[in-house]
DNA sequence: CCGGATCCCCAGGGATACTG
DNA sequence: CAGTATCCCTGGGGATCCGG
């Protein structure tokens, strides 16, 4: 394995997952839970299958993941981040916060799927009124499905279809993520290709953290 | 540039910082402040010189940095984050901070500057007496030198030499380490080869937040 | 000495095909 | 479905060289 060799917390974090795909495979795990080695192709367009391979068997050997054979019916076997693994959702959180401001350009060429988005919105939201009922919200998109659950463990995104959502999104990416900051209103969202179904009501639910929803930063 | 093509946060994030190298450099300017090629290269031990130029560039295109060509007395080109680029350091802390305990073992081979420890410190500890007048902690390491500051605006890290620091620690990183996380007490780092000199009570002054000091992790 | 640029070589990544 | 095998190519490591 390669290292910066330096006794230096953030080089050897990097030397565990600073490699090409590491911490993608990462966020898939997290956003779907243990999960097949398709599910993590399906999650991660682009790459290879050997490069996947390898890397699921580098964070097992760091302890970063664990591999279990599952029983029937499922019959095959389940990644799982570990409790390591799973507390890289800080570097995750902040990596996506960062980011935020580079999805102002929308990439025609670029993949998406809605669980990204769903995990964006959870980290830059809070419940705007924790405590009312908790409301989903279904972000569909490319034959996909997440949802942003907002409830009594604040807000938090998965893989996943509800049976009734209180509000479904679906459309172009960028309206949807420029609703959820609060940029744009439904209206203007709506225009922009957005199709909301459901209560819109519950969009007043999230409350965007300060700090986010500037425009692109050009300096 | 090569791009995940993902309409993610955290993969446009990776795209721009994801790179090997990339992020070390940023912890470079973020703890050096604006600094020649020469201290970067020093700051980065490990890093061809090319690469180090090439990263350079592309940051700048990116917009994270910026090339300052500073009169005399200086006479020579100093390179400094830009707010896009400060705006990394959760992301450095969240590293750091998950990557903390990975400097369990100590590794004879690698290489170590004072002032990674220092802004490890300044993550993982708060002023533990915050009306308290300013202290100041030097860390001495391989001929270099850095300073924990512990004043109005918390704990903070830097490149640098005081002229009457409160306390100076010099001698092996680990032991320095422990010492700071609060793993051991003074008594046992002496012990282990730690040279303390100075106030020994400023110590008292950081204090580690929770979650940190536990043993490494082996699942 | 500083601030790189150039060159060569190899490991790691990308694409695709193939197999249990 | 869950990978492995293969081939090709790019990006990184290392050394050296060069202008200011």
């Amino acid at each position: 394995m390669r290292s910066y060799r330096q006794y230096c917390p953030i080089a050897r974090a990097l030397d565990l997952v600073g490699e090409r795909w590491t911490l993608l495979v990462v966020r898939e795990l997290l956003l779907q839970g243990p999960c097949r080695f398709t599910d993590l192709r399906n999650g991660l367009p682009g790459i290879a299958s050997n490069l996947l391979s390898g890397r699921l068997k580098e964070l097992e050997e760091a302890g970063l993941i664990s591999r279990e054979e599952a029983p029937p019916p499922i019959a095959t076997t389940l990644y799982a981040l570990s409790p390591t693994g799973r507390a890289l959702e800080p570097v995750l959180r902040a990596l996506g916060m960062w980011g935020l401001q580079l999805l102002a350009d929308e990439r025609e060429e670029d993949a998406f799927q809605p669980h990204w988005l769903a995990y964006a919105s959870s980290c830059f939201t809070t419940d705007g009124d924790p405590g009312a009922p908790p409301v989903v919200i279904q972000l569909l998109a490319s034959g996909r499905a997440a949802l942003i659950e907002i409830g009594p463990g604040g807000v938090q995104a998965r893989v996943g279809r509800a049976l009734a959502p209180d509000l479904t999104l679906e459309g172009r990416p960028r309206s949807a993520l420029d609703l959820l900051t609060g940029a744009i209103d439904l209206a203007a969202a709506t225009r922009a290709g957005l199709i909301a179904t459901g209560n819109l009501d519950v969009l007043t639910r999230l409350r965007p953290i300060a700090s986010i929803g500037r425009p692109p930063v050009e300096n």
